[in-house]
DNA sequence: CTAGGTGCAAAAGGTTTGCGGTTAA
DNA sequence: TTAACCGCAAACCTTTTGCACCTAG
């Protein structure tokens, strides 16, 4: 098999785990996100799949990216700007947003972050943590940048 | 000092530190997102601060919301929804969104979240690590509602 | 064959901006 | 006095929706 089709009998896999059809754009939006993984807004997604289907409509972004999400294969980032970021990587990792250039850095964990029972009033039981962080990131441009804050 | 004026001198302060000043709509909105910690939208608070001042419009609530934040007496919260949120509680604590009815619960840390230098790629320093937990909330039509998802 | 997906255009949130008048300091 | 702030309305940006046509299964 090859490389190409895997990936897409891979995608098609999931997608229909979740009722979804197996289509070109959802294949080209998947593929913009799994190439790039910068966590792009949706209107980048666009912009991106464009470049190999010049006539996908935003609406069908839109549509591609909901059913990602849905079906496992995308998570949605919320950054602090108003547009949502869409993120492929699914392993367990944090984010964290540069404050001076605005990017999202995916960030490995060791370790699971946990929450100490004790910590939780009674009957709050996640299923989920998030672990999120702020700060300059390495890149010169920002590391330095404290002069004009 | 009254209660009321000492309220208003803490804002007061906390407003001129940052160079903003004092006006009754500020103290209207802070006022607002003090007295009920539920995490509202923009919408809802200006929805509210018209109870004490019916002229107030939405673009000084947008502009009382961004002072307050700036001048560290308030918090977006950045929920999965479209709508920024905001919270008045300054205190170290987490965010629980209840998957179920939306909400958005603070819960008290009893240690800092903590990010092992060990994990972090070199040079990214946090300056803020926010925890997020997504589950069910203890309230009984959330807690039974696994029937209808 | 047909339910689900697509492209388009219009509408619906949510937020920001420009401007003339008002006000805190 | 005057720079900052207010209210209003229009603009802007992101996301959703309705509809006629198309296509994967």
């Amino acid at each position: 098999m090859t490389e190409k089709s895997r990936f897409d009998a891979e995608l098609n896999e999931k997608l229909a785990t979740s009722g979804f059809r197996f289509t070109a754009q959802r294949r080209n939006v998947y593929n913009v996100l799994v190439n790039k993984r910068d966590h792009p807004t949706a209107e980048e997604v666009f912009i991106r799949s464009k470049a190999d289907m010049p006539d996908i409509s935003m609406a069908t972004v839109y549509n591609c990216l909901d059913a990602l999400v849905k079906c496992g294969l995308a998570k949605q980032v919320n950054h602090d700007s108003t547009a949502k970021r869409f993120c492929s990587n699914m392993q367990e990792h944090c984010h964290y947003y540069c404050t001076d250039c605005n990017r999202v850095f995916d960030i490995d964990l060791k370790e699971s972050p946990r929450m100490p029972e004790a910590d939780l009033p009674e009957n709050f039981k996640p299923d989920q943590i998030d672990v999120a962080m702020r700060g300059r990131c390495p890149d010169p441009a920002c590391a330095t940048a404290g002069a004009k804050d």
